[in-house]
DNA sequence: GGCCACTACTATCCAAAGGAAAGTATTGAG
DNA sequence: CTCAATACTTTCCTTTGGATAGTAGTGGCC
């Protein structure tokens, strides 16, 4: 039995197929900011500005995309809270906290064989 | 001098920094078309119009970008066979076979999830 | 009353990446 | 010379990502 995606029976659903709304799903995850804010909301629901923050580097506006693109597929809840200075929570729904165990992984592999990876600025070996 | 990432010792490596090279890495491994590329790899070497049949929708021109990406940061390794038609081959490094696993678990909890999440096409429930 | 700080975005401009379709290079067959 | 096969490369256009600045609402400060 082969481990690839066609692991289970279940229904049609095929990653490898272009009409596949799981394609459109695996889009959604399969980025780097979404796999950092899902890590971020693992530890508890946060505020935008807190999210900002954790995900170092991530402007508002990508950020922004991003969480609405992860509230549009029902991965974190939006909450608004509407005191003075306004107030906006994010956390993850029960589908978000499933995803962010392969999500987890995925990060920490990366940080667990970051040395063993050659990085993008690697210099080829000018010889002479 | 050093980022977080340099210094050998993994525990540094913190996907969340800006400038640490994990950010890069994280960047090539998580995205559609690397996931799917790595997944079919995984089934073992294979040239590059099986991978463009097997990634349905990939355009050639994507599909190389993928693969290079992948290439240089050691996922994969590329061979040509000068032979006529010519043949080349993509296979799993020792590298790519590792984070082949957490790849397959995303791929497999899209597709096992998908009856419960809301795809992209969904339109904001016009309330009111 | 006017200004600043705070929070969460939204807008703008530019560059990079994604995607569809056609073209390139090589060589044997006919 | 064209046809066929393989693996890209090129072109054109749209989408997304990224840096920076501006918007909106209210309380505190002076």
């Amino acid at each position: 039995m082969s481990v690839a995606c066609t692991t289970g029976q279940h229904a049609d659903h095929d990653v490898f197929a272009a009409q596949c709304p799981c394609r459109d799903v695996l889009d959604v995850l399969a980025s780097k900011w979404s796999a950092l804010a899902i890590g971020a909301l693992e530890e508890g629901p946060q505020r935008f500005g807190a999210l900002q923050r954790r995900l170092k580097g991530v402007s508002p506006k990508v950020l922004t995309n991003t969480l609405r693109r992860l509230e549009a597929h029902g991965f974190v809840d939006r909450t608004v809270y509407p005191a003075v200075p306004l107030h906006v929570e994010y956390e993850l729904t029960k589908l978000g906290s499933g995803v962010a165990e392969p999500l987890g992984q995925l990060r920490a592999w990366v940080e667990d064989n970051l040395d063993g990876i050659r990085s993008t600025g690697v210099e080829e070996p000018a010889s002479g």
